[in-house]
DNA sequence: TCCTTTTTATATCAGATGATAGGAATTGCG
DNA sequence: CGCAATTCCTATCATCTGATATAAAAAGGA
């Protein structure tokens, strides 16, 4: 039978094995091993350079493999994109529920500041924390600068909520409003600042700085950095 | 014959008419108007998404027109960084100037700090200067961001040059020597600030602040937010 | 064990892309 | 004009790329 699909309705519209659960387990390994490598290649390249059959080669099986199990590339592009959210979210959920919480609770000027760099901090750890985050990273970096097939899961549930909440400790912390531009615009100054480092332009970091790595040391000097940008906001 | 070339030696090396006076005048004007629809769209979407055709087609020539001028289409790139390099040099060579003389002749602070404040106010001024500008803004942040076949033009010739006039001035500001980690990487944040906002994450940055584009009033708010990291400093 | 469903591989397609062959048209120059 | 160097186009190639048709192999359920 054709693949997918089920139901022998109409078009097929969701032609790929997307995940569900179906009794059979073997193909979850193989469907793992595929986003495990689909991962690594657009981290390291972005969307268009990476072509499925160097996906399908790194992770060991054929090519209709990704079609059989993502639909066509840009499935496969997106359900990266969820991958990667996923453990973002998990990743800073504390800080970022604790922040919430205080914030809610009408915190003073000093405890939002104190979780803004705890906020910032931790986000900063984990991007810097493997190798693979570090791809992780660059996919994020990349899908935001130059907008693809994953750029709306991206802003909706990583970017704008880490905006909204740096931008309602900024706002705390000034005794303004989250909605007035000049905060808005000093929360995306900052997670900007963030990314910049770890992701995009790490190629110019390393050189500009004559380091080899972003390894503890250099994390930490970043990060004091970081946190004198936040003393410095009003 | 067979294009470009002379010499008539073994290899062709440099196949293409790159650029040299030939006593024809008709060839500068074409090779103009690619080198033109070129830098637009690259600019708009980078080196892989940009296909020889699109460009030809945009130039009102035919495909072989850009082997004739360039070689092929790395060449074609470089050739378009070249152009941006040259035009960003003169738009910022008068303030960078001054800001040498007076790092050259001892200047104070609070001297260093105004020139700091002019040179990354005027970059700002013309990257936000016009449509064509901001192209060259994206070209320019989309190589560094993703190293190509330009980035090592635009790296000695744009982005060191300008990291090292901004570092030497920190450290002016600041008392310290422009070799130290933490000098460099304060230098490199606030260029990849200015960057980040009219290049690379416009497109976020135009929805987070609910801009529909960025114009004078929104330049001087992105200007006034800088300014505020420069005082910030030491 | 037999049968159905799922999983995986081989071979192939259709379109796009960068580049070239080869020659026609144009331009400068004596 | 006459001639050589240049500019530029039509047609075509070779390759790569995402995707599919088709069917064999493997896995579960009775």
């Amino acid at each position: 039978m054709v693949q997918g699909g089920g139901k022998a309705a109409g078009r097929a519209e969701k032609p790929a094995r997307s995940g569900v659960q179906t009794g059979y387990r073997k193909g979850d390994e193989t469907r793992g091993r595929i986003l495990g490598a689909a991962l690594e290649a657009f981290g390291d390249a972005g969307f268009r350079a990476v072509t499925t059959r160097q996906i399908a080669q790194r992770a060991g099986v054929s090519l209709p493999a990704l079609q059989y199990y993502f639909g066509d590339k840009e499935g496969l592009y997106r359900a990266c994109a969820e991958a990667i959210v996923e453990r973002i979210g998990q990743a800073t959920a504390d800080v970022a529920a604790a922040a919430v919480a205080a914030l809610r609770a009408n915190c003073g000027r000093e405890t939002a500041r104190e979780h803004l760099r705890l906020v910032l901090g931790s986000l900063a750890a984990f991007l810097a924390g493997s190798g693979q985050a570090e791809r992780w990273a660059q996919f994020v970096a990349g899908e935001l600068q130059d907008p693809g097939p994953a750029f709306e899961i991206l802003y909706a549930r990583l970017w704008r909520p880490g905006a909204e909440l740096t931008a309602g400790l900024i706002a705390r912390m000034t005794g303004r409003d989250a909605s007035e531009p000049a905060v808005r615009l000093k929360a995306q100054l900052l997670i900007s600042t963030l990314l910049a480092f770890q992701s995009g332009r790490k190629q110019i970091t390393l050189r500009t700085l004559g380091w080899s790595k972003i390894g503890e040391e250099e994390l930490a000097m970043i990060i004091a950095a970081l946190n004198a940008q936040i003393d410095a906001i009003a």
